[in-house]
DNA sequence: TCGTTTTACTAAATCGTATTACTAAATCGT
DNA sequence: ACGATTTAGTAATACGATTTAGTAAAACGA
């Protein structure tokens, strides 16, 4: 890494200055510029009900001065004085897993539209980090928080809504997949190409979709007849969030010497290090061993093969999210719903999953 | 969608209240329950010189009373006072495109440790968001902004740090790939390989690296004797930020009938969707056509075949770009130095290069 | 012992805005 | 023509902290 440092810029008597506007034109500025009151500039620019008494010619003034002037106001002062920040806090495990970012894309979309901003503090799955993530968040007197993919077992000063967050806490609002459609689609489909024995690549302890996911699989897979044996089941483990973990719990799965015919993995990621794995003891995907993911995130798609996958409406859920998080603020907190919204998952049927051979 | 209410939660006599903390303690109140005046209370609490003669007794009556009521200083009443808002505000071109997020989470580690937090807003490369955004960030009084991948022309009353920003503004410290030696890496590799006839993807419009790293690699092909015919050169096209555009790309070229032997692709996106391109040509990658990456986001090393690519550090980037975006908000920033920090790229070789046959 | 310094605090101003309560002049109704 | 209302504003207060300037009592120095 090296510095070179360019020119010196910006100093006072530098004309270019003249472009940026001047400091912090206070309203008190623009009325005393006016020979009016504070009191006055604030009831016309803000538009209040007080204003009808004000001429209009009087209002074009204000108007005029406050653009020449170019006036803005200060949004501490405003927020100090109606206790409104516009801002909430979300909470994430992980920037750049993918899938925090796909949601956290719908989420923007949604505040923005409000005139709302978001503090990001991720906790990389360390419940200390996420309960001092929520202390900030909170002393920096954010309107609500956004929980993504985290557990949250408190309750709080401000509304919460959590996406995937998988628990039951009174006054939260939950956004979550139908996991039984989940399972549903997944297990049918390779039911369908006529597997009858798979295995389960099972997400890490930390993460919320964990347990359902396997619990509705198990019970899907009985109702359609489908052998899942207890040594067919791995689990990712550790916080890498690379297909690293896919790969080596599909080692391990091989190193079984089962015999199924396909592999059902937590998300993309993981079947991604999976297929490697696999590639890796000369199997073939999909002609030797079929296998689904979850999430379609991107990579998916342009993965080779491309990834058979059920698909969460990540960005959808972020917008979801925000939106009842902006109701929640909205109403008196302590008269908060209960909420759980469900989303629906689809099946994307690409490459990685083939009828069963022979 | 289906949206299942549970219960209520929350009303008043809900006893599993009382673990919430009352709202709001103020200083004020808290000076009243100490018998005290807020001046004291405040000058205790933040450890002011003036505290110096404050005897033991009362501070420790103080801190415990602040305690005990639970007293959390009101973030915006103190910047409101202080002038500081330990905010920064952060523009990206995309939330989910892989790219901004590794440089985000690098940002966010370093933010963090200060203090700071940030507001994050996306423009989806349009010129008039970015204006727009920035003006919006400015009003919510950030202190600093950092734009990633983001062409800034403006000087502006707060800092601008930009990383890959590529752009000559006076006072705007700009975080940067040594990109000579990226070119270097990539074409010694491939003329190593034998490699003599080369195809180049080239970036979009819009994204700040495509001048530099295409007329980079030009020159750097000269000097090693290479070949890139002016038809061998195509650009992604549109703002998807898929593989997409690269596998277009890449069909485009293959229908010019050209006879390269790789292909530099703008980056490792690009790169993803012209292998597949290939494959459906036909081509195999790499013993028909090797391809070199841009970037080593997480999807290269998992790729299949693996991406040999230009590593960028970009948590690293992330990490000086904040770091001299808190300096240059310590200094009088009317006193700013226009810095230009290198840094350095890495080549890491996979299995989508490889000797050209025959 | 008397003036100075130190101790242990507090009153008041400030940050920039929004709102409530008020006032003086003009207009209105009858 | 006289009280009531409307018009066109302003003064004062509040939001919740920090800081400057000050004060009364105690301790100190000679």
């Amino acid at each position: 890494m090296s510095v070179k440092k360019e020119k010196k810029a910006g100093n006072s008597n530098d004309n270019s200055m003249e472009s940026l506007q001047q400091k912090n034109i206070s309203l008190k500025a623009v009325a005393a510029y006016l020979k009016l009151s504070p009191t006055t500039v604030s009831i016309v620019l803000n538009n209040s009900p007080l204003a009808d008494s004000i001429p209009q010619e009087t209002k074009d003034r204000i108007f005029e001065a406050a653009r020449n002037l170019n006036y803005r106001p200060n949004y501490i002062a405003r927020s100090l004085r109606n206790q409104r920040t516009h801002t909430i806090g979300v909470l994430i495990p992980e920037m750049s897993d993918g899938y925090s970012a796909a949601v956290l894309s719908g989420v923007e979309e949604r505040l923005l539209q409000e005139g709302y901003f978001y503090f990001v503090a991720s906790h990389h799955h360390r419940t200390d980090l996420i309960e001092k993530n929520t202390q900030f968040l909170i002393g920096r007197c954010v309107e609500g928080i956004l929980a993504i993919d985290t557990p949250t077992n408190q309750q709080s000063l401000v509304p919460i809504v959590s996406i995937s967050g998988h628990n039951r806490v009174k006054g939260i609002t939950n956004i979550v997949l139908n996991h039984e459609k989940a399972a549903q689609l997944a297990i049918e489909h390779l039911h369908d190409l006529g597997h009858r024995k798979i295995a389960v690549i099972k997400g890490q302890e930390f993460s919320s979709d964990t347990e359902v996911r396997l619990s509705t699989i198990l019970a899907t897979a009985q109702k359609f007849d489908i052998l899942i044996a207890d040594n067919w089941i791995t689990q990712l483990i550790g916080d890498d969030p690379s297909p690293e973990t896919g790969y080596r719990a599909t080692k391990e799965l091989l190193s079984r010497d089962a015999k199924f015919t396909a592999i059902l993995a937590f998300n993309d990621i993981s079947a991604i290090g999976a297929i490697r794995a696999l590639r890796e003891n000369g199997l073939d995907v999909p002609k030797d061993i079929s296998i689904i993911g979850f999430d379609d995130i991107t990579a998916a798609e342009f993965h080779y093969p491309a990834l058979t996958t059920i698909r969460q409406p990540l960005k959808i859920m972020g917008n979801l999210g925000a939106n009842h998080l902006l109701q929640n603020i909205q109403k008196n907190s302590a008269d908060t719903l209960s909420l759980e919204i469900t989303v629906e998952p689809d099946l994307v049927i690409r490459q990685s999953t083939a009828e069963v051979s022979k």
